[in-house]
DNA sequence: ATTATCTATAGATCTATAGATAATGC
DNA sequence: ATTATCTATAGATCTATAGATAATGC
């Protein structure tokens, strides 16, 4: 039953990548080691072999999420084209395969301190996109709108899944593009 | 043992104000009923009595949560006042006493959707709130506006506290503060 | 008599560990 | 021989219930 080194190494990355969209869908708590391992396709004793414990998974599933979702997001060429397509309807809908931060938002400020700095990392990164951004588009960066902008995208974000109102959630995804598109 | 009628609907108040209290703190799923038991001064298998189960519990002490947070703030002549306020290092570090979206965030969108109606009515008076400050500052109210100030406040709030980077969350508190602020 | 609370516990679930298994890789 | 995985389970925790207790309120 013993896999080759290649198989183990794809079994620990299917780990990761399960446990990235679940935490995402359904937060950190509420996720066992058992349906993360369901989800790969093993058995949830083998999990200890690959991690030392679920908040190390944790640590390594977020940071991996988070560089999955930057990565597919390069190239836009405004922050209006971002902003419609962070608050797309598909985003609203897909929270498993989307911005960590949003996903997750209060539950990372919960994690052990030691664990948290991908999550600074992560929003630097998400502001100097924003710069990049204003800079494409003819004007010059200003950091301080980048920051209230990526803000803007995160808070209509939250917003837009907690409300059981559908007509609301839809006007909270459309006006805050319209405001943030319009620099 | 039996308590006056005043005094069970007063320890009825006090599980609601403590659930509503651990639960912005720690999140509604890292808390358990015994905990909110303990807080309130009774013991757990007494909880039943006064509800039929976590999850009514959570429902009302969100709600009187949300109640709260709106009540105390009343006011405030202008939106730059409300953002100083609502971005203050205060809330920040207090989550627990804060605005129920940006501290649960994507767990309320996670309740079950026949508990989720007081989420849209509460983000609802927000979005009032803001159209309402707006006009108190020579302006004419801009919803689309008041939208996505309100989503910068709370998306400004979820990012401050989950970075580990104190100089980040001050910068991100400051710069949203600034920006909503000059509306 | 009613009822709010308490003690005790059932039943489910969750993290983590122990020991066995069997195929890989030196 | 090593090691990734599996089965089985220990130990902790969490929601909910059962039955006893004792003071209130008709």
């Amino acid at each position: 039953m013993r896999p080759t080194k290649e198989q183990a190494d794809q079994n620990r990355r299917r780990i990761i990548e399960a446990a990235g969209r679940l935490f995402r869908e359904k937060g950190i708590h509420a996720v066992g080691v058992d349906e993360v391992m369901k989800t790969a396709g093993l058995t949830h004793g083998g999990f200890y072999g690959h991690f030392k414990s679920k908040g190390d998974l944790a640590t390594e599933a977020l940071s991996h999420a988070m560089d999955e979702s930057l990565r597919s997001e390069q190239d836009f060429p405004s922050v209006a084209a971002l902003a419609e397509t962070y608050l797309s309807k598909a985003h609203r809908d897909e929270a498993e395969n989307g911005c960590t931060v949003a996903s997750l938002g209060p539950e990372l400020a919960r994690l052990p301190s030691g664990k948290r700095g991908v999550i600074a990392s992560y929003v630097r990164k998400r502001i100097d996109q924003m710069e990049t951004l204003q800079e494409k588009t003819g004007g010059q960066a200003d950091r301080g709108k980048a920051i209230a902008d990526l803000a803007s995208l995160v808070g209509a974000l939250v917003m837009a899944r907690a409300v059981d109102d559908e007509a609301l959630s839809d006007e909270i995804l459309a006006e805050t593009i319209r405001v943030v598109g319009n620099g």
